[in-house]
RNA sequence: GCUGUGAUGGUGUAGGGGUUAGCACGGUAGGUUGUGGUCCUGCCAGCCCGGGUUCAAUUCCCGGUCACGGCCCCA
C-alpha cells in the first residue's frame, strides 16, 4: 500500500475541524491587532533561502529543479518569502505594514512528535516601524493569541541579541570569522549554558577568564522585569552601552499595559535564537508538555529588508507560531484534564436530519432547502433504512434533531421533530418556520 | 547528525517456529423492536516491507520503512 511520506500528516474531518477552529481563533486576534493575512507560494527560488536564512535551515531544504532547470525549493519558513513579497508587491504601500500569514513549511529532518517535515506556521510581521512600542505590539499579539487558544502554563522568554553582542564584543570577541564568528559561538554557548565551551572559546581567543564571572551572573538572573536592575549593574560594570537595555526596559513596561499577564515571563539576555538575521529584541515561548520540542513560538527584531533594497524599512519585528505544536500542547492539556473539547468552539454546530419515513423523499426537499437557507445545518437521510436503525445512526453521528415525516404526516401537513439528545419529540406543522422554532 | 524503543484488521489488544491468528470496539447486510441507542445472525478487515536461518517464519536474525523517545538543531 502506498502510504504518505515520512513526516507528513493527513487530517481527517474531526482533526481538520479542530485545526480550522484554532486558526480562526488566531486569525481573529491578528485582525483585532490590525494584522492582515497574506499568502506566498509554497515553493520559491532556492536563492531566496540560501541567501537569507541561517545555515541550519539551508541544510534541510527540500530543493529541486523544475523542467526548465530553475533552482527551486519548498519553503522552509515564511519570513523570507514575506519579505520578498513586500519588495515585489508592497514597496509603495503605506507603512507600517501589519501582515499575518498561515501555511505549511517544509524541512527535511528527522520527524517525530512535534516535528514534521511538513509543518504549519502562523506568523506575523510588522514592517516599517521599529522600536520598543512596535516590539510591544508584536509581543502583545503573541500573548493574546496564546491566551485565546486556551493554552495554559506557557513561558515567555525575552532577550536581546543586540545587548548580547555588545557584551561579547566588549569583552574582546570578534564579530567576524569563518565558519562561525567567535561572537556567534559564544551566543550558542550562552544559550545552552555550556560554560566549558565558553571557557575554551575565551582561551583560544586570548581573553582573560575573569569575565566569565560577569557572564555567569548575567545568565543566572532568573525572573521578570525585576531582574533588570541587577542586570543593569552588571552591564555597567562591563562598560556595555545601555541604549538597547533602556529600550528593552521600555518594551517590558509597554507589554504590561498592552496584554494580559503571561503565565510566566522571564527576561533572559542569553536567549540567542537560531536565525542570524535577528538584531535586537528576541523572544520565545515554551511549554512543558512537549518535551524537547517545547518551543511553540519565536521571533524578534531582525534586519532582512536591506537584502531587497529596502534598507529604510529595517529593522522589522515578527514571530512565527508553531501551529502543530500549539495544538499538540492543547491536546496534552485537554487529556490531562479529561476535557473532550480541545480547542474552544471545535464542536460541530447542531445539525438536523430530514427523515422521510415510507414516503417519497421529494416531498421533503423544499423544506430542507428553506431550512438551510435560514441557516440550519440539515442533511437528507440517504439510506432509507428502517426508522430505528436510522435514529441509532443519527445519534452516533452527531445529529441533534431528526425531522420524521410519515404518510399520515404528509396528509395532515405535519411532522415530528425529535431531539435525539433528550428523546423529546414534538409534532408540528410541516413548514420551515414551524420546524425552525423547534430546532 | 548521533542514539534508544517499538510495529498483529480502521481502533485497542491476545497469542505464538506448524493455529481455521482469538477478543472487543468499529463498519456493513439483515432479523427483532417496527420512533432509536437492547438483543440476535451473517459479512468486512490484520501478522509493515525485503532478504536470511529452518522441512516450516507472522513468530528467530539482518536490512529497509514508519512511529514514538533522548541528544543536536529548530516551529
Amino acid at each position: 500500500m502506498v502510504q504518505r511520506p515520512r513526516g507528513t500528516r493527513d487530517f481527517v474531518p474531526s482533526a481538520m475541524r479542530r485545526r480550522q477552529c484554532l486558526e480562526n481563533l488566531l486569525e481573529t486576534k491578528a485582525l483585532g491587532h490590525g494584522f492582515n493575512r497574506v499568502q506566498t507560494p509554497i515553493f520559491e527560488s532556492l536563492e531566496l533561502f540560501t541567501a537569507k536564512s541561517g545555515p541550519g535551515v539551508i541544510k534541510q531544504l527540500y530543493a529541486f529543479e523544475d523542467k526548465s532547470k530553475r533552482q527551486l525549493t519548498l519553503r522552509p519558513e515564511l519570513t523570507a518569502p514575506v519579505m520578498r513579497m513586500i519588495s515585489e508587491e508592497l514597496r509603495s504601500a503605506s507603512k507600517p505594514l501589519r501582515l499575518s500569514y498561515f501555511g505549511q513549511c517544509f524541512r527535511y529532518e528527522e520527524s517525530k512528535k512535534g516535528r514534521y517535515r511538513e509543518f504549519f506556521q502562523y506568523g506575523v510581521e510588522l514592517i516599517g516601524a521599529h522600536g520598543p512600542l512596535a516590539e510591544a505590539e508584536v509581543i502583545a499579539l503573541a500573548i493574546d493569541m496564546l491566551e485565546a487558544s486556551g493554552l495554559k502554563g506557557w513561558e515567555l522568554r525575552i532577550g536581546h541579541v543586540g545587548i548580547l553582542r555588545e557584551v561579547l564584543t566588549a569583552i574582546g570577541l570578534a564579530a567576524e570569522g569563518e565558519p562561525e564568528s567567535p561572537v556567534a559561538s559564544a551566543m550558542r554557548f550562552l544559550d545552552k549554558g555550556d560554560w566549558e565551551g565558553m571557557e575554551q572559546l575565551l582561551e583560544t581567543n586570548g581573553i582573560d577568564l575573569s569575565v566569565i564571572a560577569d557572564l555567569k551572573a548575567l545568565s543566572a538572573l532568573d525572573g521578570g522585569k525585576e531582574t533588570l536592575g541587577p542586570a543593569k549593574t552588571i552591564l555597567e560594570q562591563m562598560n556595555v552601552d545601555l541604549d538597547s537595555f533602556d529600550q528593552l526596559s521600555t518594551l517590558l513596561d509597554s507589554i504590561e499595559l498592552l496584554a494580559p499577564t503571561p503565565p510566566s515571563l522571564k527576561v533572559n539576555l542569553c536567549v540567542a535564537r537560531g536565525l542570524d538575521y535577528y538584531t535586537g529584541m528576541v523572544f520565545e515561548i515554551h511549554v512543558d508538555e512537549l518535551g524537547g520540542e517545547g518551543q511553540i513560538l519565536g521571533g524578534g527584531s531582525y534586519r532582512l529588508l536591506h537584502l531587497f533594497g529596502l534598507e529604510d524599512l529595517d529593522p522589522s519585528c515578527g514571530f512565527g507560531l508553531g501551529f502543530d505544536r500549539v495544538l499538540l500542547a492543547l491536546e496534552a492539556q485537554a487529556a490531562a484534564e479529561g476535557r473532550v473539547e480541545v480547542v474552544r468552539g471545535e464542536s460541530p454546530a447542531p445539525s438536523t436530519l430530514m427523515l422521510p419515513f415510507r414516503i417519497e423523499s421529494k416531498h421533503t426537499l423544499s423544506i430542507v432547502k428553506q431550512l438551510r437557507d435560514s441557516g440550519n445545518n440539515v442533511e437528507m437521510d440517504l439510506r432509507g433504512k428502517n426508522i430505528g436503525k436510522t435514529l441509532d445512526w443519527a445519534g452516533k453521528n452527531g445529529f441533534h434533531n431528526v425531522i420524521i415525516v410519515g404518510p399520515k404526516d404528509l396528509e395532515n401537513n405535519s411532522c415530528s421533530v425529535k431531539n435525539i439528545l433528550t428523546g423529546d419529540q414534538n409534532t408540528t406543522e410541516f413548514s420551515a418556520d414551524a420546524i425552525s422554532s423547534l430546532l
